[in-house]
RNA sequence: CGCGGGGUAGAGCAGUUGGUAGCUCGUCAGGCUCAUAACCUGGAGGUCGCCCGUUCGAGUCGGGCUCCCGCAACCA
């Protein structure tokens, strides 16, 4: 489906405001991103590019009140690192603003308000868990209590990490607030619901038929979301940070986050415009105008929003158009684990441009050259540290290396005079004219690491051509020969320069730079004439340098220790729980026993299956959720503790006569409880 | 059996409509010496996660199994 758009409005997703943005955000959203902007600004096509923090949401205010600070404080922090590391690194945004400010508080608003008005929402009472003394209501991951099935005392509002057992909020065992450990009580709470059901027919054709062209990952995303069928989807939260429903009586609520985020790209464009209408002209044409071409760049985990529940919104509100792709990327690990923001394990952006100054590039062609786009990928320090310097110094920098020392040497640094070609000049050619056509195919399809593979490929033709042609040699026989293998190889040195310029944009401006080029265009690319013959050149200087040794050990051990320290930081004794009488300790039979077999239980992650021998004569089945951190054969001949007189309960079609103890260390991991000493099967522990 | 994506040389990835399995890095050998010990050429290295099926022919199509990641649960 071939449509001809006159301009390109292209997203990128709006960055959290509780932290710093790393090298998974970059891999994921912002580089490609960054990258399609730069290209089409360079053909010269209408184009802007929005980035924005995200403001509102729960986490924020958590984060908020842990280090004691207010909200404002916390957003206005982050925003301003983020925003500042984007400019840093040449993330080439038009606007990079905020949700938290008053065009998009307006705008968002009267989104809702028209929805509202035309009747666009239903509206529901529910009873919600609600903690009486903070004066709030709860996300089901924010209540936590026993967990109804292996009674474990501090299972999640969703779900239990013992046993595994997904839940909702309601069949808790005595529920509490996970942060304050109050008592909650059910309380209704009237709250406005966009009927996603209602959409279903139209997003099925839209998705399913006009946009097969979508990445494999975004459609079989959007494809099992519509066989699941569409529900109805809360757009309000009771919250007091957030944009505030404009509805009467609708005090202490808020708009929900991802209701009100996606609206901010359409405010900071508003933004944007506003401020420098001769340039951009008015908003609307970004977002209303159906030849306007809408693009968001988001990693996997925001698919639906941006794929089913904001094209709703859009569709619901009437004027807008709707996206015509969503190039999603999936993960990127760190050195072979998951990047986390919460557990600090990660390599910051602002960090990056401060421990390796003017590295951008590197960082930005490693990041493309390795890029999740088909499947998650794994980034680390030894990978970055070779291709740096295996490709960018070895292949790209020493190629221009070579041509422009060679124009010194011969040539005073003067663009020399091209000569006749012979039959291997024009192969040559013939081989780089077309990288104009392959890399626009590439990158107009989205696949940023294969057209970054194609520009380079430019500089291997380059070295190829010098090799081949042996100038140092022919220069002794045939001076006039030389002069045409200089002048090509700085044509193709000038290409290198423009092809470069979307992905690594710094090191381009020096190639410019360095070979006098001030004005380029894209079209220029695959010409062989951009430096007329007789220019003078200045001195060369190296265009990448290598990543030395202790640089590279340097951010791997600091990751080892940030990792540790964090850890380590993040262990706090919990506190001790109520008084218990000696009565009812009494109650709990604590044993020894004394493992025969353990094995693992077929289909369960979690499952160990343990034989005691409990003094009694028969043999004791105890099920235990362990399995991730024990291999069976370990535990076999050991003496575990055991609660003797649990109700047994069934788990994975086997029945579960007791409770072995184990205690949990502060990242989680557990160690099972023993005896030192040698004592007998079924003694009593107390 | 909740849903989606993935499993292809030592590492990272391509493989378009089924027809001799490719690329980058690493590795080994050779060449070159203008260049940041860089560059060029050639070689070795794969039962394409496992099993079954369709077909003259399967990495590719169908079925089953298995492992990794993500979503549902506000980290891209």
């Amino acid at each position: 489906m071939e449509k001809h758009f006159k301009r390109t409005t292209i997203t990128s997703a709006l960055p959290y405001a509780n932290g710093p943005v790393h090298i998974g955000h970059l891999a994921g959203v912002y580089v490609p991103a960054d990258i399609y902007a730069r290209y089409l600004r360079l053909k010269g096509r209408e184009c802007i590019f929005i980035g924005g923090s995200d403001e509102h949401g729960v986490p924020v205010t958590i984060r908020a009140r842990k280090e004691g600070i207010t909200v404002q404080e916390v957003v206005d922090r982050y925003h301003n690192l983020i925003k500042d590391s984007f400019e840093r690194f040449g993330i080439s945004f038009d606007v990079y603003s905020r949700t938290t400010s008053p065009t998009h508080h307006k705008l968002a608003s009267d989104f809702f308000r028209k929805l509202y008005d035309e009747g666009k929402f239903i509206e529901q009472v529910s009873e919600q868990f609600y903690d009486e003394q903070t004066g709030h209501f709860l996300t089901d991951r924010n209540i936590r209590g026993e967990c109804p099935r292996c009674h474990a005392p501090e299972a999640y509002g969703d779900q239990c990490e013992v046993c595994g057992a997904t839940l909702s909020p309601e069949e808790l065992i005595n529920p509490y607030n996970a942060e304050t450990g109050n008592p909650l009580v059910k309380k209704p709470t009237k709250h406005w619901y966009l009927p996603l059901d209602k959409d279903q027919q139209w997003l099925e054709k839209w998705i399913l038929e006009d946009h097969k062209e979508w990445r494999s990952n975004v459609y079989g995303q959007c494809k099992s979301w519509l066989d699941g069928g569409l529900h109805p989807r809360a757009v309000t939260r009771d919250l007091d940070w957030g944009i505030p429903v404009p509805i009467e009586g609708a005090e202490g609520k808020v708009l929900y986050v991802w209701f009100d985020a996606p609206i901010g790209y359409i405010s900071n464009t508003k933004e944007l415009c506003d401020a420098n209408p001769e340039k951009f002209g008015p908003w609307e044409k970004w977002w209303k105008d159906p030849e306007t071409r809408l693009v968001h760049f988001i990693g996997k985990d925001n698919i639906v929003f941006h794929c089913i529940v904001f094209p709703a919104m859009l569709k619901a509100h009437g004027d807008y158009i709707l996206p015509d792709n969503v190039p999603s990327n999936e993960f990127l690990n760190l050195e072979g684990n998951k990047i986390s923001t919460s557990k600090n394990y990660a390599v910051w952006l602002n960090e990056y441009l401060d421990e390796l100054p003017g590295r951008q590039d590197e960082l930005r062609y490693v990041l493309t050259a390795n890029a999740p786009e088909t499947k998650d990928n794994d980034f680390t320090w030894d990978d970055f540290q070779a291709r740096c310097n295996n490709e960018l110094v070895a292949v790209y920098g020493n190629f221009v290396n070579r041509a422009l020392q060679l124009t010194q040497k011969y040539y005073e640094g003067q663009v020399p005079a091209c000569g006749e070609l012979n039959a291997y000049d024009k192969e040559t050619l013939a081989e780089f004219c077309d990288v104009k056509a392959r890399l626009e195919q590439l990158l107009e399809g989205f696949k940023f690491r294969e057209a970054q593979k194609e520009a380079m490929n430019l500089a291997r033709i380059g070295n190829k051509y010098i090799a081949d042609c042996e100038p140092w040699k022919v220069v002794k026989t045939d001076p006039e020969r030389v002069k045409t293998i200089i002048y090509l190889s700085l044509q193709i040195t000038a290409n290198l320069a423009i092809a470069f310029e979307p992905f690594l944009p710094f090191s381009s401006k020096r190639l410019r730079e360095m070979i006098a080029l001030d004005t380029f265009s894209w079209e220029d690319l695959g010409r062989t004439d951009i430096l007329p013959a007789g220019k003078q050149l200045p001195k060369p200087e190296l265009l990448f340098t290598k990543i030395e040794d202790d640089v590279v050990a340097a951010q791997k051990k600091k990751l080892e220790d940030t990792l540790k320290a964090n850890a380590e930081a993040a262990y706090k004794a919990a506190p001790v729980k109520p008084t218990v009488s000696f009565e009812d300790f009494e109650k709990l039979d604590i044993r020894v026993g004394l493992v025969k077999s353990c094995e693992k239980v077929k289909k369960s992650k979690k499952l160990l299956k343990f034989i005691l021998d409990d003094g009694s004569g028969k043999d004791r089945t105890i099920l235990s959720g362990i399995a991730q951190w024990y291999e069976p054969e370990r535990l076999v001949g050991k003496r575990v503790l055991f609660i003797a007189n649990f109700a047994p309960r069934q788990m994975m079609g086997e029945e579960s006569q007791g409770m072995i103890l184990s205690a949990v260390n502060f990242n989680g991991d557990l160690s099972v409880t023993t005896t030192i000493d040698d004592v007998r099967g079924g003694s009593q522990v107390g």
